[in-house]
DNA sequence: TTGTAAGCGTTATCAG
DNA sequence: CTGATAACGCTTACAA
């Protein structure tokens, strides 16, 4: 009945079957305001019926604009799906654009400056971008911002004067692990810090350190890991070591915990009993811990969304907004510390 | 100098600064063999001075083909990209696509047989899809393969006929494991089984089964797990507790086996001196237990190139190939086994 | 508020 | 081998 086969339906097939013009429908479908109702019923009730669907070439060619996103990712694509914290990010990109008309295309990074991925933003093939690489060339950045909007997430971009941010708030959520581990009275506390070439990493140790000033006390020993479980076990010893008789921790991630908890038990000492443990991410690796672990939380699907709804804004025209957006940490208490 | 500013170069201002026609130009941007020496230089000629790039929703347009495969993903995308086996296929999807000419659009599917998804798809706005999803309704599935050509990377297709498919031998992988098992001498040979209602965890136990009666063996207890780490662990102490005496055990997937070697050694026994372990994937987690895990790795990232191959060969016009591609797993011996 | 008509940049069908 | 000339499906002034 409905559908006639023949290809999808199209405009104008709904433009007749409304008794309308194709301007009209056209009008419907991008919601414009100047419609009268009972035009707007039958319109609607004929592209159901018909069961019609824009046709994306069609339009973006009449109105040079594609409705599409491009979520430009690192070039490992197969180790960045492993990453809870970004595969949140990513879902909440995904969700929010959904309510939106627009169509995610998936990029990845060559990271060379003169790639696929960078000439096919600057053919015009996306209205706007979302990147969420951390180690992506500076190079390739500038020109991509240069070629189209773009949001990054979570970036070090010091060197990188074009685009928009979203950020997690790293020094306050540093500073709020530590502040948590003074209130519930440790006297000695150390740090398994992330990698020392991440920003992020090195933000949640200042924040450590600074809270810990604060309070008065002296920081215990800090130690870098990886961001891996094994990492995070290797620097664990690295640190009882260094001084067994530590009664707090702040770990820059949860999967480093799981890694350093074990360790933490097996040299005989207990949690929280004897040493609380502070994670960050509240990634699921979290709860799979044998004592579940109290982290801070970074708002990661959250900022997702908050990278579209500002692509979408500045595409909307609101390009004079700010720059850069930080999102605040949560402390989520649970049993470690 | 070059492009004359004012939008991208198009194909007439190629033509013109040939002096051609853009027939002629669309025949050298597209290969076409008709077209004389002289000619096809001039207008390669202009083509790089002008800077020139194919607008895309033209060339859809006028073409009725979109260039663009659909990588349709289940709706919960958060917990899909943490899944290692699905990151590294979808890898493996986008290296291969990489190569062609085919843009990649992030779908999710709704589950719905009349969500956005479909409507898109339905709309004829990608030439090809890839599924990926392991828990679809059949509907939406059966509406897809209607609408265009669609892989499906390991389903349960039983119910759904159109579609091609690409899938891992998981009887021949249970297999694999248990003769494994069985020629360094176990005896008492146990199975940690993943969830009855996946069809790929069914299809290891049987393969598992077949290979002891085959060799003359009775199968130990076999237990199942929900795939995670804990769901190992806790299986592996139901198992134990049914038979404190099997000298090895065949885990359905590298996770849980993490989980479950830990109850072994807690429970006094040497891996593999005791009981030999035999994981099922060859994923990340495989290295990170204490005694490196033999196991049986599927192609996970061959998949995702495969199911390229095939979308890309039957959008070619071979519409007549084989509808199943089973692909072979292969056994990684490591130290626990 | 609604309709008319002129494109948008390519491809494709014919002639020549 | 090359060139007109229709489509392709939609948006968008401009009229009405």
């Amino acid at each position: 009945m409905t559908a006639t086969k023949q290809g999808a339906p199209t405009l104008e097939a709904v433009a007749e079957r409304a008794g309308v013009s194709r301007a009209t429908v056209s009008r419907v479908v991008n919601g414009s305001p100047k419609v009268s109702p009972e035009v707007l019923e039958s319109v609607r009730a004929a592209i159901a019926e018909l069961g019609y669907v824009p046709n994306r070439a069609a339009r973006t060619l009449a109105s040079k604009t594609t409705h599409a996103i491009a979520l430009v990712v690192p070039e490992d694509i197969a180790r960045f799906f492993g990453d809870p914290f970004l595969a949140a990010t990513i879902s909440g990109i995904h969700d929010r654009l959904e309510e939106s008309d627009y169509v995610l295309n998936l990029m990845v990074a060559s990271d060379k400056p003169d790639g696929k991925t960078l000439r096919y933003l600057q053919g015009g093939n996306a209205d706007g971008a979302v990147v969420v690489s951390h180690h992506t060339s500076d190079s390739f950045l500038a020109a991509l911002t240069e070629a189209l909007p773009v949001v990054f997430g979570g970036l070090p971009v010091e060197t990188v004067t074009g685009g928009y941010v979203v950020d997690v708030d790293n020094v306050e959520g540093g500073r709020t692990a530590a502040r948590h581990l003074v209130e519930i009275g440790r006297k000695r506390v150390a740090h398994l810090a992330g990698p020392q070439h991440m920003r992020a990493a090195n933000e949640r140790a200042q924040g450590f350190v600074e809270a810990l000033v604060e309070a008065g006390l002296e920081p215990g020993p800090v130690v870098s890991g990886d961001f891996t479980m094994r990492g995070g076990a290797e620097a664990m010893r690295a640190i009882l070591a260094a001084d067994p008789d530590i009664d707090g921790i702040f770990v820059s991630s949860d999967l480093m915990a799981t890694g350093a908890m074990p360790i933490i038990l097996s040299a005989g000492k207990s949690i929280p009993g004897d040493v609380a443990v502070v994670g960050f991410d509240d990634s699921p690796a979290a709860l799979t811990t044998d004592v579940p672990l109290t982290t801070v939380r970074q708002p990661s699907e959250y900022m997702g969304a908050t990278m579209v709804d500002i692509i979408l804004d500045v595409l909307a025209g609101h390009r004079d907004r700010e720059r850069v957006t930080m999102l605040p940490t949560e402390l989520v208490r649970r049993a470690s510390a």
